[in-house]
DNA sequence: CACGTAAGTAGTCAGTTGTTGACTTACTCC
DNA sequence: GGAGTAAGTCAACAACTGACTACTTACGTG
């Protein structure tokens, strides 16, 4: 017989949190049960609503509360080596699959509740940190640019696994990222 | 009462076609039930099965027969006007809610069988066809890079509704894009 | 050492999903 | 006009989902 879990509140909330995080990140939101989660995170389903309320309070907070959104690397990269390390910032996490903005907008949910939270996480990060970062006009815009870019990749790599680009060696692309990023940085 | 349905089998195949079209472009493919594709199609349910077999079928021929994937336009358009007439394509195709390779992309299943099947006619599009025209070493890479690129901005544009990109201009878009890549076209 | 509370568990409910089988009805061809 | 078949309908299934309630048990505090 399965011998009983230790008891830890804190511990369980985060091994659900972890255990969602990674789900999500493979199965997309509406593809990870609540079961699955607590499986995963070797707990009771019911704890789920005992600490969370509700699937989407317990994806929110994974989602919200998860790792880096690359603030940091946006206010503190000099801006002609900023599309090489955010690059490399995403292709990292989806490696190591932890959710961050990136994957979360991959798992492209159908939630808009979801949606918006991925978005303004998205828009805090990119349209204000690195729009700030930029001169002259259509710097919003440009900012969305990169970021427009650096998620295709993602998606293209990670969801589809596309030939060529799953193929290439992140040096490649880096060095095509960086071209195409070079006009936008500019005023 | 409800009059009785006309019969015509291959109207009633169709209506399910464009429902699932039509449907998964708004909520992804998880997102959307035969019950609810049939209603759309103003059709008995049951009849996803008689005609398709399973609901995956059924969104198997909705997604691969559907409208161009703009091989035509990679084929045949110069160069250096493809990304403008890509772009427009793309956005075009969203605003329509004509489900195609892109937005199909972004209704982004978790099914592993539909992710291959855009994954196919995405690189039969784009990494055969555009590559081709593309000279140069990494011309493959290259070409998935433009595909990268637009697919992201309809991710933001049409999925996230990213304030910047949704509020700009077609023609503001085209302009960076068309800097954007330029590096990329020439070998 | 009790003992109250927080942590964990089992079982279940109502709703939805994909799928199936048996049924009825309309239309076509002889 | 009557049979045969294709088209459409109905009811139900088994599995799964998010959510909830009631119960048991570990553990720190007094």
């Amino acid at each position: 017989m399965p011998e009983p879990r230790r008891r830890d509140a804190a511990a369980t909330r985060e091994a659900l949190l972890g255990a969602a995080r990674d789900l999500i990140s493979r199965h997309g939101v509406e593809g990870t049960s609540t079961r699955d989660i607590a499986t995963a995170a070797g707990v009771n389903q019911t704890l789920v609503y005992r600490y969370f309320g509700s699937k989407e309070k317990l994806i929110t907070e994974a989602i919200d509360n998860s790792g880096t959104t690359g603030e940091k690397i946006i206010a503190e990269t000099p801006l002609d080596e900023l599309p090489r390390a955010l690059l490399e910032h995403i292709l990292d996490a989806s490696a190591a699959r932890r959710t961050n903005s990136y994957s979360a907008l991959l798992s492209s949910t159908n939630d808009d509740t979801l949606r918006e939270l991925v978005r303004g996480k998205l828009e805090k990060a990119f349209t204000v940190g690195l729009a700030a970062r930029l001169a002259g006009p259509d710097a919003a815009l440009r900012a969305e640019l990169v970021i427009a870019l650096l998620s295709g990749i993602a998606l293209l790599r990670d969801k589809l696994g596309t030939k060529a680009i799953s193929a290439a060696g992140r040096e490649e692309i880096a060095a095509h990222v960086e071209r195409m990023c070079a006009p936008l940085l500019r005023g």
